[in-house]
This record gives C-alpha cells, structure tokens and sequence, in this order.
DNA sequence: CCGCGAAGTTATATCGTATTACATTCGCGA
DNA sequence: TCGCGAATGTAATACGATATAACTTCGCGG
C-alpha cells in the first residue's frame, strides 16, 4: 500500500511533494537532534516553500511527528526483517538485540522518537502508530524462535524487549558510563539475550514435561 | 547541605523564594505534561511575578529543567531510601522494583523528566545531575542485597534497572497493553526481580566454589 | 474551456524565550 | 544610621516559532 504516488516536482509554484520531503527532513534532523529538533519552519525554509506551506499537509507540529515516528517504524522494521532473514552464524534473537542497541545508539534521536516521546505515548491504541509499533514487537516475538507457546512467548518477548529498551535508553543517557564503565554495552546485551534463551528452554522444557 | 536557607517573602516588591517557588511550580507542571510542557512564562504568571524575573535565578529553560531534574531524583531517592529501609516482609529488591513502576507510571512526567529527556543525556559526567542518578542506581544495588562480589553485583544491577526501565517505559508507551494485556506490569515486574534473585543467586554459588 | 479543489503565497495574530535598561529593596560596613 | 552595592524585581523590546486567514496558481475532470 503506497500511502502516496510520489509525484515529481510540477513546477516552480508547486512543490510537487512536500508531504514526503517534510517527513524525509524532520527525520533527518530528529536524528541529530532528538523530537524536539524539529521545526516547521525551519523544515519550510530548508525546502525552499513558504513558511506555512507545511500546514496544508500536517494539521499542526503533531501531526507532523506521528507522520515522522510512523516512518521511523516503517525503516527500522524493514532493517531488522532483512537483519533477521538473513542466514548467519549468530541467531537471530542476538543479532535483533545488537541490531537495537546500534539503532538506539546511532539514531538515538530517532530512537527516542519511537520508544520515548510523548508522540507515542499518545498514539491511540488503534492507531497506525500503535500498529506500526506491535507490528515490530513481532519481529522480535519472531526472532525468538520458539515453537508456539502463546503466554510464555509474549512474555519472554516483553522482558527482552524491556530489558533492551533500557539499556539503550541508560546508555543514551549516559549512566552506563559511571564506575561500571567495564561492562559493555554490547556485553551486557549479550548477556540479556543468553539468559533469555535458557529462561525460555527451562520454561519449554518444563510445559513439555507437564504435558507428559 | 541546605542548598538555600528558604527565606520567607519580604515585601511585595521582592518574592523572597522565588527560585524554589520555580522549581515547585515547574515540577507540578512537569508532573501532568512532561519536560516540554515547562513554560517560563506561565510559571512566572502562575507565580504572579513578571515574565523575565525567573531570569534572575536560571539563565535560561534548559538551566531550570536541570534544577528540576535534580530536585526530582531528591525525591525519588529519598522515597526509595524510606522504602527499602522499612521492615518488610517482601524483599528490598521487590519494593525498590514495584516503587519504581509505580512512580515511573504515576509520575509519568517526572520519570521521563529523569530517565528519558534530553536534560539528563546532556548532563556532564560529573555534574550535581549525573551524580544525583548514580546515587539513585546505588540505592538499588544496596536493594540487591548481596555480599559485595564486585562486577556480578553491578552487572546485575544494571540489568535488573534496564529491565524496570524498559517495563516502565513501553508500558507508559502504550505498548504493554495490546494483545498481551493479560500480563500485567506487577507480575513482569516481580518476574524480573525473581529472575535476578535466582540469576544472582546461582552466579553466587559458582562464585563460592571456584574459591575453594 | 471553465471552474473547482489542491497546494502554494503573503500578511498577520499570538505566544514563549531571552536581553536590555531601569527600579526597588536588602544587608552590610563605615 | 546612613548609604551604597548587590540581589532581585519590572517594563520595554527583539526575535523566532506556531498557527490562521485571505488570496493566488495550477492541474484536471466535466
């Protein structure tokens, strides 16, 4: 589902798609700069359109950052099903977990857009946000590779999930650097994940057993 | 060490407190709509003084968030001290977890303040605002109760705080409560705390016979 | 070919930050 | 106790960003 045609440039009065090259701008500089980066009119001015041209496309600076987050959502999902679908020596629950923690780190500003904003905090449950979001925590239920076992699964989903998602959020935030600065952050991931997955083959082997 | 001897107001002309009267303010206002929701302006209406007289007291938004964010670890730290110090018949561990979720989702606002907003990722690493989170996180790591084992008890303390964390944070996020409400955010959290017992507790046995 | 709607424009209102210059009050030393 | 400097407040103002209103340009379907 194309959202839109991506049309070229009309001419010189219209811009011709300044819908996309508005979410493709703010992107770039939210990941520099974090949510708050973003300015319309900086964004209009940077595009070469009027101060107010954005708003005949976002209702108001909002709009525009659901419309960014939504984006964001979209390209890192698309990065970790290929990362995932990949063959490799490492499993696939280790290289989402790294994968994360090069985003978070990298793209932190963007990473906080889709994980610590209150763009998303105020996303409605239904909403193509929300679903963009659970659409890349199956991802993760994917990467983990266990046989269907409905509320272990989830669960053990959401408690790597968690325990990623702060990692990168305490990095970022520069409080794994204290007198723990010994312990890496890539280490520390790869511990989340190894005691992940014996958790889940205890907890497998033990429905097995009492299925018995 | 009382930062400010708290004056009484003087006269009309002069407020007598109005640095702390901020601080109050900006963290009530914080406490309903986030870091961003901050405006001097009106904190200066609401405190019925003119809008550049908090200028005198913090050179700019960014100078009093970070005032803010200090006071609020005070708080939280001193909550935390209280509740783990109490006899109890849970763990000290299982209190620190379950304040900690409860805050971060009660006092959404002041929790991102702390944990997820640019104020604190920008915070030098020595500052009163870094060192006010590192005493925070050596509050938990005395909540683990564990003999001093050196990396083991910081690696655990690390992990269990990035699991709270990213539990507190996706939950704020709205993403705890999709198709896997069923799990409630008490009972993760109690998983991770029982997780991190029998991690710790396990390590600590193998510890104990590698020494003899 | 005409007129409607989408997408831009200029002009403007409003608000928040921040600075400058000025006024008032506190408190301390002569 | 007088008075002076520092602290703390005010008024006036510049600036930048959001947002709206009213007007213009252009593609397209009847």
């Amino acid at each position: 589902m194309p959202p839109r045609p991506a049309r070229k440039a009309l001419n010189a009065y219209h811009h011709g798609d300044l819908r996309d090259a508005l979410v493709q701008a703010a992107l770039h500089e939210v990941e520099l700069g974090g949510p708050e980066a973003i300015s319309i009119s900086a964004l209009a001015k940077k595009l070469g359109v009027s101060q107010p041209a954005p708003y005949k496309h976002f209702a108001d600076r909002e709009s525009l950052l659901t419309a960014v987050t939504a984006e964001a959502f979209r390209q890192f999902s698309a990065m970790m099903r290929t990362a995932i679908e990949k063959p490799s020596k490492q499993s696939k629950l280790s290289r989402f977990a790294q994968l994360t923690l090069d985003f978070g780190l990298r793209r932190n500003g963007i990473y906080r857009l889709m994980f610590a904003s209150r763009t998303m905090a105020c996303a409605p449950k239904g909403s193509e946000l929300h679903s963009a979001a659970m659409e890349t925590f199956e991802l993760l239920v994917e990467a983990l590779e266990v046989p269907a076992v409905g509320l272990l699964r989830e669960r053990s989903a959401l408690k790597v999930w968690a325990s990623l998602h702060g990692v990168v959020m305490l990095a970022e935030q520069g409080l794994l650097t204290g007198q723990v600065a010994h312990v890496s952050r890539e280490e520390l991931v790869e511990d989340i994940v190894e005691e992940t997955k014996l958790a889940l083959s205890v907890a497998i082997s033990a429905a097995g057993k009492a299925d018995r």
